[in-house]
DNA sequence: GTAATAAATGGAAATGATTTTCATTAACAA
DNA sequence: TTGTTAATGAAAATCATTTCCATTTATTAC
C-alpha cells in the first residue's frame, strides 16, 4: 500500500486550530463530504453524506460548520435562485479547479464551466485593483454568473 | 409647465399588456416606487414605500409583482448575502446606469460601481457568445459581484 | 355605459431554510 | 486524569417568501 494513503492530519486541521477551533468528529465528516463531492451541496445534501457515515450529526452542526467555514475563505456559499444555498470548497484546498457558473433560471440547473476563465480571472484582477484602491475596500472575492435558458427549458417555451 | 411632465401612459404598459397581465393601481405604485429609486430595494422596502401612497396595499401583491418583473426581465434581483433579495430596475427602463456591485461581508454595505464597467461589458460578451454556443443556453443575464471589507470593518478587525 | 369574466388582490395561514436556545457532551490544555 | 470551555443535538423560534381562498377590480363584449 503505496504510503500516500497513510492518513496525516487534514490539510486544514492546521488552520482550524490557528484560528483557535477544535478539530471534532462533526467537523471531519463535514469536510470529508465537501473534499469528497466535486459539486456544489446544499446544507442538507451535506447532512444526508454526512448522517451516512456519522449518524449522531444534527443538521444544525453543518450549518454551523459550514458559517465558520465561510468566513475561513475554505468554502465558498452560492445562491443559484432557488431559495437553499449551495456550497463548495474554494479551489487550492482540493483537487477542484477554478470554475464559474451557468444558471438554468427555469430549471435551475447549474453548469460548472471552466472556459473563458483565464481571460475573466484576468479582468477581474485588474479591476479588483481599481476597485480596491478607488472604495478603500479589501477584496477578497468575486462573483461571476450567466443566467439563461437550457436546451431542454428552451424548446419546452416555444 | 413642460409637457414633458405629462403623463401619458407609462413606458411598460405595452410590455405588461403584450404580455397578458393587467394594469393595476397596485402596479403602477410599484413600478414607480422602483423608478424613483435609484437603489436596489428589499420587497418591505417597496412595500413600506408604496404603502406611504397607497395604503391599501398588502406585501403579497409586492411579491407577485417582483415575480412578474423579474421574469419579464424589467427588474433584477440580487442576494446580497442578507437573507432577504433586493431588486432593482433593469438598466434602459430608467435613468439608471449599469453598475455592478461591491459588497462588504461583515456589514453587508453595497456599493454601486460603474468603472471598469465597460472592459467587463466586452469580455462578458465573448465569453456568454462562447457559453451559449458550448453549452445550448440562451443566456439573458449575467453577475458579477465582487466581495471583501469595506474602510470601515476593516478597522474593526484589526 | 353595463354586465360578464377571469385576473388580481389582501389577509391569514403555511412553508421551509436557517438560527437560536439550552442542557448535555466532548476536545484538549495543564 | 481532570477542569475548562467550546461544540453539540433536539426542539423551538425566526423570518422571508408562498399559498389559500374569498372578495374586488380591470378589461372585454355587448
Amino acid at each position: 500500500m503505496p504510503r500516500g494513503n497513510c492518513k496525516g492530519p487534514a490539510w486544514w486541521h492546521g488552520r482550524f486550530k490557528g484560528c483557535g477551533y477544535r478539530i471534532t468528529t462533526g467537523r471531519e465528516a463535514i469536510l470529508d463530504a465537501l473534499t469528497m463531492a466535486d459539486r456544489h451541496l446544499s446544507a442538507e445534501d451535506i447532512y444526508m453524506k454526512v448522517h451516512a457515515a456519522y449518524p449522531a450529526i444534527g443538521l444544525t452542526t453543518i450549518y454551523r460548520t459550514l458559517e465558520i467555514l465561510v468566513n475561513m475563505g475554505l468554502v465558498f456559499k452560492f445562491d443559484f435562485g432557488d431559495g437553499r444555498a449551495r456550497y463548495e470548497l474554494a479551489e487550492g484546498s482540493n483537487r477542484s479547479t477554478h470554475h464559474h457558473h451557468l444558471i438554468c433560471t427555469s430549471c435551475k440547473r447549474v453548469v460548472d464551466y471552466t472556459d473563458f476563465i483565464d481571460d475573466e480571472i484576468e479582468l477581474l484582477q485588474k479591476t479588483e485593483k481599481g476597485l480596491s484602491d478607488k472604495y478603500n475596500f479589501a477584496i477578497t472575492n468575486h462573483l461571476i454568473q450567466f443566467y439563461g435558458l437550457c436546451g431542454k427549458c428552451k424548446k419546452k417555451k416555444q
